[in-house]
DNA sequence: GACTTTTAGTTAGCATGCATACAATATTGT
DNA sequence: ACAATATTGTATGCATGCTAACTAAAAGTC
């Protein structure tokens, strides 16, 4: 047997295939990708705290943290202690990160019609659906 | 719409989650699932070298050699200067590298029949096929 | 044969991702 | 109120996995 046929493989490799074709349009604006995908979040959910922003991304909290520093090291993201529980932080978008990510083109959806590019909307959701199975196989 | 609903999150998830599960079996050995790839390889083929190595792993040379060298380290893992050409080497399985690695159970079957838990014959076939395609559209 | 180009492999640097251990604060039990 | 427990986030150490830069040896060119 051979072990580009084995499902490992081929789930290990066609997510990396994906991320490396996302990260080579990030390239230019320096951003990797699970820092966009930070960025995305915190986009999303200005004020949201670390616990609830590595479960969403599927990280456990000391990676979104290294993550969310580098970020704030370069002034796109920041830290602010919540006022209502002492250990808890907020995360916000600096002006700079909003206006880097706000000038990011429609990326996912790019990347993601590459990906699907020769497939019919069936075929994408039942995939998805196939590889929730997976997950839910290892839950 | 939500971020675990996205093609490059669920391949990244179910990956990540597949390969959990095998290290988890793997670590009463003290072998991660790269290390692991590697002495099945080297295991399969005796003397491959480092660049077929790392093309049948998907991997890129450099990661290829870190892994070896750490298992190199461990003694578990040999190089040897090919004779026909000064600058390949010949990767083999120490006697010790061979001697754990025929005491691990079949690991990679019961990782996959996990991960095809409630999935008949033909679903997982599907699901490699358009792994397969997505690969390709990022070729 | 001397020169250029390829090829095999390593080294260095960086950003994940993980497990473990920890500090600080909140919450709960009594 | 106070001790035990749980929760939020960080620090540390390690193994990937990548790119870029490098050495050494082989192969091709003239």
């Amino acid at each position: 047997m051979d072990i580009d046929d084995s499902l490992g493989f081929l789930l290990n490799r066609s997510a990396t295939d994906m991320r490396a074709a996302l990260e080579n349009h990030l390239a230019p604006y320096g951003l990797t990708a699970p820092q966009w995908a930070v960025m995305a979040r915190v986009s999303h959910t200005p004020g949201i705290g670390m616990t609830e922003l590595a479960s969403q991304l599927g990280y456990d909290k000391p990676t979104t943290s290294g993550i969310v520093s580098r970020l704030e090291k370069r002034e796109l993201i920041l830290r602010r202690r919540s006022n209502f529980d002492q250990r808890a932080i907020e995360l916000y978008l600096s002006d700079a990160g909003k206006t880097l990510f706000a000038a990011l083109p429609a990326l996912a959806q790019h990347v993601n019609a590459r990906a699907a590019q020769g497939f019919n909307e069936g075929e994408i959701l039942l995939l998805k659906e196939l590889l929730r199975r997976i997950r839910q196989n290892f839950a």
